[in-house]
This record gives structure tokens, sequence and C-alpha cells, in this order.
DNA sequence: CCCTCCGTTGCGTATTACGGAACACGATGT
DNA sequence: ACATCGTGTTCCGTAATACGCAACGGAGGG
């Protein structure tokens, strides 16, 4: 990665720009050295260890002791709470995920639509996966989630078309990279009210979505369960679909959107 | 504010310390515009719109459309998410909160010692308190708090003695501000099991807490109920005190902790 | 005990971010 | 309709500032 080839936006912040990285680059690694940070961004040591010392001032990073790996700090939580304050989504999400978590023993999660990607507002656990990845403020791409199909097959057609006028990354072997194929999906998934993803993401990983209603009938987000493909077979997905749509509609309800 | 009076350390980079300055502000305010910000932080207006523009192009900083005031951006949950991985309480704390605070109808929050304050890592909105504040990451004093006084009655007396040793800063007018008064509570705080808080940090606000033990038995958090003065009456104590237990024993169970 | 690896500290330089002023764009109000 | 105010952005010259270098101080490992 080192120093990135296209030449950065001169506007930029260098230094702020930088300190960003290495806030994103624990985020990703969950912790790190700084010679490993430095390394990474293609800077001095010198030069990073004074941007991680300064995040240290205001506890946006933080390390085990006097000595050893950095991570990200608690200091963090105060801008968490600042965007879920905002986030209605997050805050009203949380417990309809938590609910529907614990009914159906699998992960829930909540997306929106932010520029080109779904990203995850909110998360709860099932009581089975113990060591589930946290997917909250993951950007996920569109064509290869349950949840980003929901929200794309609900986008304006010409929005749409954007989206998709990109090349399909392929994210994993069963990923639809065909966008006709996948908008024929689309159809279908407007058609049928959910979307599934079936190991087009992860291998061995099963996922179902359903839209939310905003008030004027508009989808605003989408709810999905997602979990070991033994675990979500083909079989079980109306079962999971019809909680998915009571748990939807509970959470417009919660937002202020009454059933319509 | 302005600039601060008391020379900034060198070794700090400025750019950076500046640009965490502003999303503090952001995350205190809500929203505010460049000028405001720029006002705030004692910075002429083109070094603040940097600053925000490249916090945007990374999106820590948001703003409505193409004009407007900037709010902390989605892209946070990102590095919220990395924080929550961490920490266990959190993650755990989240549904215990919101099935407590559907419960009671009251704010619950969990809070655990950082430094030398106690510091909100989960919050749930009882039913009632649509316009409630956002305590999640917030520092709040332990002299002055249910929850301070929980983790403060259960520090080692060593430990005790230097929190207690600085200054008791005065929240409202009946916050205990005298230390020989201030340890006679905490002494009651540690045979009853549980503190209360009656408008010692806000006027007219009224909380309650109760500790929540981890393996060893030691205190490792604090789980709170609050709400406005007329609703948590005094009366109303002990049945909310009985909640809270449950649901501490609860967390303790599902962090991996048996009951002793 | 030496050697290696990691992070920090001083220092000189030139990159870089800053402040000033002018500019562009809307929103107001008269 | 126009003028005026208040936004936020852009350009530019300067010097403050952050950078890279190299030397230093500590831990751990052999």
């Amino acid at each position: 990665m080192s120093n990135n080839g296209e030449a950065r936006d001169p506007a930029l912040v260098q230094s702020v720009d930088r300190a960003v990285a290495v806030l994103e680059l624990l985020a990703r690694n969950g912790e790190a050295g700084i010679t490993e940070i430095a390394a990474e961004l293609g800077v001095h040591k010198s030069s990073a260890s004074r941007l991680v010392y300064t995040l240290q001032a205001r506890e946006l990073v933080e390390q085990d002791g006097e000595r050893g790996p950095f991570r990200i700090g608690i200091g963090m939580l105060r801008f968490a709470g600042a965007v879920t304050g905002q986030l209605d989504y997050v805050r009203v999400g949380g417990p309809v995920c938590t609910a529907l978590a614990e009914r159906l023993g699998e992960t829930v999660n909540i997306a929106v639509l932010d520029n080109d990607v779904a990203l995850n507002v909110s998360q709860a656990w099932g009581s089975s996966a113990v060591a589930a990845q946290n997917w909250v403020g993951q950007r996920t791409p569109l064509h290869a989630t349950s949840s980003g199909k929901v929200l794309l097959a609900a986008a304006p057609p010409a929005e749409q078309d954007r989206l998709l006028s990109g090349e399909l990354e392929s994210c994993a072997p069963r990923t639809i990279t065909d966008p006709v194929r996948l908008r024929t999906v689309l159809r279908r998934t407007a058609e049928d009210g959910f979307a599934t993803c079936m190991e087009e993401l992860e291998a061995g990983l099963h996922a179902v979505a359903v839209p939310v209603f905003g008030s004027q009938g508009d989808v605003v987000a989408a709810i999905s369960a997602a979990g070991p493909a033994y675990r979500l077979s083909q079989k079980r997905m109306p079962a999971i679909v019809e909680e998915l749509r009571v748990a939807s509609r509970d959470l417009s309800v919660r937002m202020g959107h009454p059933v319509l």
C-alpha cells in the first residue's frame, strides 16, 4: 500500500489525512505497532510516532500498558454516541435487532444505502455465534449482500443504472458478476419483497434481507439475518423472511412511520 | 475558549489535534458551521474549512446536502465497531440495557471506570424519554453520579484516596463537595450495594446504580437507571434497585461470570 | 552480556499548513 | 428587483510546522 500512487488532493491537510489513515488501519487490523503503522502508511517511524501520540492524547488510540501495540481507544465512543444520536436506525434499531437475533439465533443487521455501498449501522448477535464478526460500520458491496440487493432493487432506475455501471467485483466464487443476471435478480427481489445471498459474499455464508419502509412508503433501510449455510437452508428461508417482515414493520412503527 | 491559554504540548501534531477538536466540538454541539468552528477553535476560517474538508473526505464529517452545517459522519461507525469489538460491555451490555429500559420506561446506562471518571459505554432509552440526552462516550464525574459512586465505593482504598484527593467539582446545587460526607456516602454504598444520585449532577435528574461483578467477584462496571426527579421518587427506588440487580446478574452471566 | 528490535527524542530543513484578502454563492430584507 | 449580509471556498506568500534523518534508551532473546 505505502504511498498511494495517485497524487493526493492538495487541498487535504496531510497530517490529518494520515492520522485518519492510522485509525482506519487500527480499525482494520485490531492492533498495530508504530513500526508497522509507519510501514503501512509509507512514512517515517518518527512521523507515525507523533501522529499516534497526538491521537493517544485525545484517547482515540490506546495501548495495553506502557508498552505494546496500539488499538482504537475508548474516547472514540464519544463520537459513536454523536452519530447514533442522529441516525435513528442505530438507536431505534438496536432493540429490534436484539429481539430478532434472540428469536432466530442468528446474527441480525440493519443496513442503509451510503453512496455506492451498503453500510451496516446496527447489529445483534445470535445466541449461537459467539465469535461472529462485527459488521458495524463495515461497507459491503451492494451486489454481493442480501441487504445490498434489497436497497438496490428499491433505488430509482437512474440511480440503479449509475450504481451498476461499474465493474461488479467478485467477492466469492458464487458472486453475481454478470450485470444482466443481477438485474433479473433485482426484479425478482422487488417482486418478492426480499433478497437472499447464498455464499456470494463469503463461502459458507448465507443471508436474507427485507426492506424497511419510511413514511412515504420508500425504502430507507434493510434488515437482514445471516449465518452459516448449513443453518440458513433454502427450506428455512420462508420462516425467516416472515420474522424479518414482522421486525421490519416494528422498526417502521418505532421510527414514526405507521403501517400503511 | 479560543486558543487555549496553556501552552500546548509541542510534541503534538497541531493540525491533527485541531481536527480532533473539531470532531469533539461537533459531538458536543450536534452540528456547526465553518465560521462557528473557526471561532471556537481560534483559527482562521480557511484553516477550519480545510480541516473539515479533510475529515469529510474520510466520511468522519458530513453535511445535509451541498450546503449547511456539519455533523459527525457515518464513517465514524467503522471505529465504533472496532472499539465495541474489544469492549465486551458494549456488545453484551446492549441487549441487557434495552430490556431493562423497556421494563422500567427509564433511560439505562452501563458505565466503567476510566482513569478518573465514569465512562458511559452503553445506553438504552426508556419509552417515555423521547428527547433524552445521549450519554454514550460521555465522561461524568465519579462523585456526582450514581454509577460513579458505585465504582468509587468498590475501588481499593489506595485508589479511592487518589481519586478523592482533588477538588470535588460542584455540578449542581446538590452536588456533594465535602470529602468527608462523600466518604460516608461511599461506605453506605458499599454496604447497601447500590447508590443514588438526587439532583447532584443536574437539577431535576435522579439516578440509581448497582455494581456489575466480574468473575473474581470484583466490580467491573455499574448499571444505572436515570430519569426526572418526579418519576424516580424515593419510594420507587427499592423496586428499581431490585430490577437493576436482576439485570446486573444477567449481565455478569452473559459475560461469562457465573453467579457465585 | 551482547545483540536485536522497538519506540522516542533532538535537530535542521523544506515541505506544509496557516492566515489574510478576495471571491462566489444564497438567503434576506427593503 | 436589487442591495446587503453572511455563508464557505480559493488563491498566494510566508514562516511556522511537521517531516525525515540519525542517534539514543529500553526490553526482550540468545
